[in-house]
DNA sequence: CTTGTTTATAGTCACACCGACTATTAAGGG
DNA sequence: CCCTTAATAGTCGGTGTGACTATAAACAAG
């Protein structure tokens, strides 16, 4: 940091890459686009794109997911910042620097085809064949980062429309997690959090599916889960 | 990602700052150096500088890392990644986007003057003035985190010694959550989790300070901790 | 040498929480 | 009308943890 022109340090170009996530039909998706040119044409890839020499990396992160998702408000949605991918040869044209952010969405927006992009499109995650780049890995690091969020902060909400039933907040977890979690243990856990979950004063119930009809609640105030909601202990080596 | 070329990106500067925290006698200290010049020429900053055009974030932190402390040997040292500070304005001069580190170090190498900087030294956390850019901010996120990661990682045994008691790990707990902790709850905590210490086999004592002997212990394999060791509820709303 | 202080270590007890279960209620589909 | 599905209520036992007491082994001060 002391002689800035000690060394000619060479200029990268700054990304920001997005792993959009969402959950449809009970299974997750990632919004992907697919490319068009050299190199990975035909191969599909996070939304991204430069960071404006005005704005920040966050600033920059936004206005991509406003472009790429075609939502006219971004504001409430989760973004955040994953990590940097920065090896040398990441990109073969040129030396790029992205910054990786995880946002999560609700309801998923009709695919689209806003922005500069080709085509958008939610693909199953996992299953969408290898992604261009090092996006395969960014796309990991995202689903670990929120399924270890999960755990500890009220971040499921992030996944649910406005009101929601706890049947609804539970698949959250369960198809994140990818394992089944017990209902009854679930709905004493959530229910005894403070400010998780509250309940929508008019009393009205969901009764669209099968079942009993559920109760509907809204994301309460708390932002951290104390004590956490551990998820089953996997066997074998956690990273 | 797709237009390359479709509007000019001003390249930027890429930078890595290193938060590099360790423990010398019960405090959590940080590795600092004055800086010589304009901008806050005078100030105390983070340790760090430019990526190499052949080198990743990584490679750079652990480079810096090496020339900052004067060690011959940082590849067994916990670095890692702790977000981009990408606002426009951070750096008065000019684009800079800065990957930022943390480090933690077991034993206080003592202050040295290696590398490019002018003078750095370990000064205490919190409690050097207002540093130069936004490194205060980067200090405390890096404390923020190695806070959090304290409660469901193994991470404290990278500020101790390859043998340490277990009163040293405990003062790590307390050193950087700023609470006392109960001795026997502790130790039953610690013990109990499988792969966090291990007994050394030569039934070594440490007696160094005042009271009973110690008995020593290593690192184990683990790197999680299941279930976590949470801190003592502090009441208001966490982060 | 004795006493007090400090730290390590052993152990107890009660409570909170959680996993595993059973039971009941209320919907929809053959 | 019965079966399936999902929500909700409730029970039971074990584990983990907070609070606490007790003992042991060192050093310091008198």
């Amino acid at each position: 940091m002391q002689g800035y022109d000690k060394y000619a340090h060479e200029p990268f170009a700054v990304t920001v890459d997005l792993a959009v996530l969402t959950l449809r039909a009970g299974a997750l998706h990632a919004l992907l686009v697919e490319r068009g040119q050299e190199p990975y044409a035909g191969r599909w890839a996070l939304p991204g794109g430069f960071v404006r020499p005005d704005e920040s990396a966050e600033d920059a992160a936004r206005r991509e997911l406003a472009e790429e998702t075609g939502l006219t408000d971004v504001t409430g949605l989760h973004l955040e910042q994953l990590r940097t991918y920065s090896d040398p040869g990441r990109d073969p044209r040129m030396r790029v620097v992205s910054v990786a952010f995880a946002a999560l969405l609700p309801d998923p927006p009709e695919p689209h085809g806003g922005g500069d992009a080709a085509q958008a499109r939610w693909l199953p995650y996992p299953g969408a064949g290898p992604l261009a780049f090092d996006h395969d890995r960014i796309l990991a690091d995202a689903h670990d980062r929120v399924g270890a969020k999960l755990e500890y902060t009220c971040l499921a909400t992030a996944f649910c429309p406005p009101e929601f039933t706890l049947g609804e907040l539970r698949q959250v977890y369960e198809t994140v997690w990818g394992t089944a979690l017990d209902r009854p243990n679930f709905r004493r856990k959530v229910l005894a959090t403070p400010g998780f979950v509250e309940p929508v004063p008019g009393a009205a119930r969901l009764t669209g599916g099968r079942g009993k009809p559920a109760a509907l609640y809204r994301a309460g105030g708390a932002t951290a889960l104390h004590p956490p909601l551990l998820r089953p202990a996997t066997e074998g080596r956690p990273a």
